[in-house]
DNA sequence: GACTATACAGACAGGTCTGTCTGTTTGCTA
DNA sequence: TAGCAAACAGACAGACCTGTCTGTATAGTC
């Protein structure tokens, strides 16, 4: 799908490519609004014309960028391997320590973008409510798999753990966010011994 | 407190009082760097060098709002009336709830202006700082009353909890918020039977 | 009446924003 | 070599941004 440019024509498809890595970058690191085009196509290298070719406005850019997040994230979850619905949580869940760890952590994208576009029937914010819809569908699949007496509330319990752990991770601390995520799916999940590795000693 | 001027002089601090009213809502409802001094002025009626004799930048605005809200919310734990820890706690998440439903909820305004504020040194991200620090630590000390055996990871997991629940009253379903609420409280204190409501039949 | 404090109205400067436009260069293809 | 598609450089328009400034009106006080 990422069409790295650069093979016999040097030039075909990169401008899109840099673009779009630029704005990713800046968008999120210094917020939506802040970022304006000119800054953009200077860090990017690439003329204004030829931006507004390949985005016909910036709210098409900004869609852009959250849809390749959001792309990249439902692929990482899609090519986790094939475990218990357990541990499949635990592993999805898992992907906020790494996110958070790396360094560089500016808070959950889709949050603050939300922030930034108050209208619910903008674009950018029915990309966003289908980010969550995705994630929130993801969880209680494997909740009800689990055998999770009530896998919807327990889905909206763990959505709303991981934004908060996210911002967490932005506000307050950012190292003690994997134990804290590893805490929160023990508390969270109903006790359910047999199935797999949960203790279930108490 | 609150001083709604007109009484024998007609203007005397009114004007900070409706800019600051203005403000607290054109930031909340549109966000902050998208709502110009213009506009704020002009829906006060207030003059552009009478703001600017009030608050010396737009950012002391911004900031002045923020502890506004602050000073708000710890007004009104602080005037909880003086119940058993475990029921404080409870009484402290269910304020989210109550925020949440009365309707026009556009998310945690600390968690949005964090959003458009990069730098952790700035003023404003300081304020959400102290903002933040507080919230946990008034959750910790009623924790550690309760005999909570982790008292600092319980409340980080309960502040974590109150911004996922916050954020997902805004993009996702407001109604189903208070029973989100109680079901998060039950599942993550840890079960110690005897002191008071908890159910402990597990 | 004179003085002071407060707020009003609005022009202005200097910068930035998005988006459009003209014209040039580059590199592949026929 | 000619043609074409893509990207380059950068001026420009019109709006909006923050912050400063000048001048006026009002109300309370001495």
């Amino acid at each position: 799908m990422i069409e790295q440019g650069t093979g016999n024509r040097p030039g075909a498809g990169s401008a899109r490519l840099r673009l779009l890595d630029t704005a990713t970058r800046l968008f999120y690191e210094a917020g939506i609004h802040s970022v304006g085009i000119d800054r953009i196509i200077a860090e990017a290298g690439v003329a204004k014309a030829t931006f507004y070719k390949h985005f016909p406005s910036k709210d098409d850019l900004v869609l852009a960028y959250l849809e390749e997040i959001d792309r990249l994230g439902r692929a990482a979850v899609a090519s986790l391997p094939d475990l218990a619905p357990r541990k499949m949580i635990s592993a999805i869940m898992e992907r906020i320590s790494k996110a958070v760890i790396a360094g560089g952590w500016r808070g959950c994208p889709f949050l603050n973008a939300a922030a930034e576009y108050p209208d619910p029937a903008s674009p950018v914010r029915q990309a966003i409510a289908a980010r969550r819809a995705w994630y929130h569908q993801s969880l209680e699949n494997l909740l009800a798999e689990d055998g999770d007496p009530a896998p919807s509330v327990t889905a909206s319990l763990l959505v709303a753990l991981s934004d908060g752990l996210l911002e967490s991770a932005y506000l307050d601390d950012a190292e003690s966010i994997p134990a804290l995520v590893g805490e929160a799916v023990t508390r969270l999940l109903s006790r359910q011994c047999g199935d797999d590795g949960t203790s279930c000693t108490d």
